[in-house]
RNA sequence: GGCGAGGUAGCUCAGCUGGUUAGAGCGCAUGAUUCAUAAUCAUGAGGUCGACGGUUCAAGCCCGUCUCUCGCUACCA
C-alpha cells in the first residue's frame, strides 16, 4: 500500500440555503470528521476542508421571495451553518465560502486555463428572455402550465405537482417570475465541458484503477458511463456567481457546479501558502466526502476538470453514502422534515456525541437507513449510558471507595491482565482497519467492545468481592479497570471527542498518541483522579415524545399545505368553449405501451370513428379494467405522436392532489359520438 | 421500460475468491450479581438468507425468471 504522505480531505460544500440536518451529518460530515479525526491523532499531515456554497439559481429565488439579496441569503445560512459545525466539533481546519475574493479569483483561473487550453466547446442554444428585466431566464425563473397534470404553477425545470421534469420550452404559457411578462426565445452561448471526450480515461480510471470504491459509487459511475456522457454546460446566463473571465461574456457566471468544487481548492489557498502540496504533489491522497446525489460530480465532473486542467491529483476515494430517512420519511428542506442541526444543539445541551454516536452508529453507508428518536434513545440508554458511562463510572467509584481517588498499585499481574492488554491492541487494530476502509459503523462498534472489556473484567473479577480478603488483588483490578478507561480518551477522541475531554478531566490525563494506546499504561500508580461524574445522562420519555410531537406537527402542517385547489383559470368565452369537441366514446381494444410505465394504448370508437389513443393512465387502469368503458374524450385535439404511436385525442380525467387519476364518464350508457356541452 | 444499489433473526446490519449445525449489536426470556444511571455478566429462544427454477458433490454467495424498496433515466397532451 501507498505510503502517503499526506492528506487532503474535503466535505461536500453545503448549499447555503437551508441550515444543516442530521442528513448532511451522516452523510457526511461525520464520517468526514472521524476519518481527519483519526488521521491526526496517528500524527498524518492532514487538512480538513468545508465552506459554503453559495451561488446557483435557487439562492437568487429565495432571495426574490424575501425582497431581500442573494448576499443577504447566504450571509444568514453560512452563518448558521458554520456556528452549528463549530458548536457540533466538526473539526474543519477551514470552514470558507464561495463568495469569498479567494474563490472567485480561483474558479475564475481555472476556468481561464482550460479555456485558454481550449478544452470548451461553445454553443449556440435558445433560451427564455425577459425582455422587461433585461436578462435570460434559468428554467427556474419561468412558470407555466404543466403540459401533464395542467398544474399552473410548474417550474421550467420541474412541476412539483406530478414531479415530472420538464424543459422550459415544454410548458405552456411560459411566464418570466421576474417581471411577470411572457418571454421570448433568444439565442445564447455557453461553453461546455466536454465530458465525452475522457469518457474511456474515467472508465479505466474508475473502473479499473479504483475497484476498492464502495459498490454504491462505482455501480452510479458505470450506470452513467454506460449511458454515455454528453457535454457539460459549465456557464449560465446569470448576475449571481463567479463572472465568466471571457471577452464580450458579460452577464454570464460560472454554474455553480462548476464553481463548487473548485471551492475546496480556494479555501486550501485561504488555509496554507503550501496549498499545491496538498493538490498537486502525487504523495497527497485526495478524498471526497459526499453524499450520493453528489457522485456524478466529484466522480465525473471534478475529475475531468482536474484531468483536463493538467496539473492537479486527482481522488484516491470518494466514499459516498447513502440517504438518511427520518422517521420512515425523505428529509426534506423544503417540508420541514428535518431535525436541524442548530435546533438540536439547543433542545439537547451537552449532547453532541449522543447524536454523533447514534449518527455513526446508523451511517447510511450501504443503503438508506432510516433515523428514529426512538433509536435515538435506546442507543443512549442502552449503549452510551449502560455500556460506556457505567463501565468508566463504575472503575471511578470503586477507586474512590477503596483507593481514595488514587490510581492503585499494580501489583501481580496475572494472565487474565495480560489478555487485556493485547484485547484492547487488537481492537485498537480492528478500529484501524475499518477506519482506513471507511466502516465507520464497525469501528464504532469495536470502540464500544473496549468498554465491554472492562465491564466483563469487572463482572469476572469481582472486586467488589474480595477486597477484605484479598486487597492487594483488587488494587490489581482497578489498576487495570482504570488503564482502560485510560485508553478509551484516546480511542474514541475521532467518534466521541466531548466525551473523550470529560474522560480526560475525570481522569486527570491527556488523550496518547495513537501509537502508544494499549502498549503504554497511560494512568500511573498513585496518580490522583479528578472528580467523579456521569459521562452520559439517560434520555427519558418525554424528552423524546416531544420531538416526535414536533415531527408529527410539521406533518400535520404540510397535508393541510398539500391540499390546495388548482387556482382558478382566467375566464373564457362561450366560443372558447364551443371550440372543444368533447364526446363519448367506448374503449373496445387497450394494452399497455411496451417499455412504458405510464401509458395504454386504446382503440375508442367516438362515433366518428376508430382511433387509437395513448393515455397516461396505466398506473391506475389495467388495460383489462378498460375494456367497454364508456369515456369523455376530446376529439378534436392536435394528434401527436407518442413513442412511435400516434395518439388521436385525449381521455378527461378528474386528478386528485395527490395526482391520482379518475375515469369520467356519463352516469348512464350514451351513444358514442353523444356531445358533451 | 432501461441502468445502478439493496431485500439475511422483532430492529439495525456483518457474511472473504460457493464448503461442516448462517453471525454481531440492540430488543426479548431465563439465570447470576450488586461496584454501577434497575446499569453489568452468562445462557437461551428467534431466520425455508425476497420468490421460483437451474448449475454444482456442495449456494445466502454463481446463472435465469419474477417480486418489493431507493436512486438515475425514458415516457405522460
Amino acid at each position: 500500500m501507498k505510503n502517503w504522505k499526506r492528506y487532503t480531505i474535503t466535505s461536500a460544500l453545503p448549499y447555503a440555503n437551508g441550515p444543516i440536518h442530521i442528513g448532511h451529518l451522516a452523510g457526511v460530515y461525520i464520517p468526514a470528521d472521524i476519518y481527519v479525526r483519526y488521521l491526526r491523532k496517528r500524527g498524518k499531515d492532514v487538512i480538513f476542508i468545508g465552506g459554503s456554497d453559495e451561488h446557483g439559481v435557487p439562492i437568487t429565488i429565495k432571495a426574490r421571495q424575501e425582497g431581500v439579496s442573494p448576499k443577504d441569503i447566504v450571509d444568514r445560512y453560512h452563518n448558521i451553518i458554520k456556528k452549528s459545525f463549530e458548536d457540533f466539533g466538526i473539526s474543519f481546519d477551514i470552514y470558507s465560502r464561495t463568495t469569498n475574493k479567494t474563490h472567485f479569483e480561483t474558479a475564475s483561473e481555472f476556468f481561464k486555463k482550460l479555456y485558454d487550453k481550449g478544452e470548451f466547446v461553445e454553443k449556440t442554444t435558445e433560451q427564455y428572455f425577459d425582455t422587461e428585466a433585461n436578462q435570460f431566464l434559468a428554467d427556474r425563473y419561468i412558470t407555466g402550465t404543466c403540459p401533464h397534470c395542467s398544474n399552473e404553477k410548474a417550474y421550467g425545470d420541474q412541476c412539483e405537482k406530478c414531479g415530472t421534469s420538464l424543459n422550459a420550452t415544454d410548458l405552456i404559457n411560459p411566464k418570466s417570475t421576474i417581471s411577470g411578462s411572457k418571454p421570448i426565445k433568444k439565442e445564447t452561448s455557453h461553453w461546455f465541458l466536454p465530458l465525452d471526450k475522457y469518457e474511456s480515461f474515467l472508465r479505466k480510471w474508475i473502473l479499473e484503477d479504483h475497484k476498492e470504491w464502495k459498490t454504491n459509487v462505482s455501480g452510479q459511475c458505470k450506470s452513467w458511463l454506460d449511458m454515455g456522457l454528453q457535454p457539460r454546460a459549465v456557464s449560465r446566463d446569470l448576475d449571481w456567481g463567479v463572472p465568466v473571465p471571457v471577452e464580450g461574456a458579460t452577464g454570464k457566471v460560472l454554474y455553480v457546479w462548476f464553481d463548487a468544487p473548485i471551492g475546496y481548492i480556494s479555501a486550501t489557498k485561504e488555509l496554507t501558502k503550501d496549498w499545491e502540496k496538498y493538490w498537486k504533489d502525487e504523495d497527497s491522497r485526495l478524498i471526497h466526502f459526499i453524499g450520493k446525489d453528489n457522485i456524478v460530480f466529484h466522480c465525473i465532473v471534478f475529475p475531468t476538470m482536474l484531468k483536463a486542467e493538467g496539473s492537479f491529483i486527482l481522488p484516491e476515494n470518494v466514499p459516498a453514502n447513502e440517504f438518511l430517512n427520518l422517521e420512515g420519511d425523505k428529509i426534506s428542506t423544503s417540508r420541514n422534515w428535518a431535525v436541524w442541526l442548530h435546533e438540536y444543539l439547543e433542545e439537547f445541551p451537552d449532547k453532541q456525541d449522543v447524536l454523533r454516536y447514534t449518527l455513526c452508529a446508523n451511517m447510511p453507508e450501504t443503503k438508506d437507513n432510516d433515523f428514529t428518536w426512538k433509536d435515538f434513545q435506546l442507543r443512549n440508554n442502552s449503549e452510551l449510558v449502560a455500556i460506556l458511562g457505567n463501565f468508566v463510572n463504575r472503575a471511578m467509584v470503586l477507586t474512590s471507595k477503596y483507593f481514595e481517588g488514587k490510581v492503585p498499585a499494580k501489583g501481580n499481574v496475572t494472565d487474565v491482565e495480560k489478555e487485556l492488554d493485547k484485547a484492547i491492541i487488537a481492537l485498537k487494530a480492528d478500529i484501524e482497519n475499518s477506519l482506513e476502509n471507511f466502516k465507520f459503523r464497525e469501528a464504532l462498534k469495536a470502540l464500544m467492545d473496549v468498554a465491554r472489556l472492562g465491564n466483563k473484567y469487572l463482572a469476572d473479577a469481582e472486586p467488589w468481592k474480595i477486597y477484605k480478603t484479598d486487597p492487594d488483588r483488587v488494587s490489581t483490578i482497578l489498576y487495570y479497570s482504570l488503564q482502560i478507561a485510560g485508553a478509551l480518551t484516546s480511542l474514541c477522541e475521532p467518534f466521541l471527542p466531548f466525551t473523550s475531554q470529560k474522560l480526560c478531566k475525570m481522569l486527570t490525563v491527556s488523550t496518547q498518541n495513537w501509537e502508544d494506546v494499549g502498549n503504554i499504561h497511560p494512568l500511573s500508580e498513585g496518580h490522583l483522579l479528578g472528580e467523579s461524574f456521569l459521562l452520559f445522562d439517560k434520555i427519558e420519555d418525554d424528552a423524546i415524545q416531544s420531538q416526535v410531537d414536533k415531527l408529527l406537527a410539521t406533518k400535520k402542517a404540510n397535508d393541510e399545505k398539500s391540499l390546495p385547489v388548482v387556482e382558478a383559470k382566467p375566464e373564457v368565452s362561450y366560443d372558447d368553449f364551443t371550440k372543444m369537441d368533447i364526446r363519448v366514446g367506448t374503449v373496445l381494444e387497450a394494452e399497455r405501451v411496451p417499455k412504458t410505465q405510464k401509458l395504454l394504448k386504446l382503440k375508442v370508437d367516438t362515433g366518428l370513428d376508430v382511433r387509437t389513443l395513448i393515455s397516461g393512465i396505466a398506473e391506475f387502469y389495467s388495460p383489462e379494467s378498460m375494456i367497454g368503458k364508456q369515456v369523455c374524450i376530446l376529439a378534436n385535439l392536435q394528434p401527436r405522436n407518442i413513442k412511435g404511436v400516434e395518439s388521436k385525442g385525449m381521455i378527461l380525467m378528474a386528478e386528485g392532489t395527490d395526482g391520482t387519476l379518475k375515469l369520467i364518464s356519463p352516469t348512464e350508457v350514451s351513444l358514442n359520438g353523444a356531445t358533451i356541452k
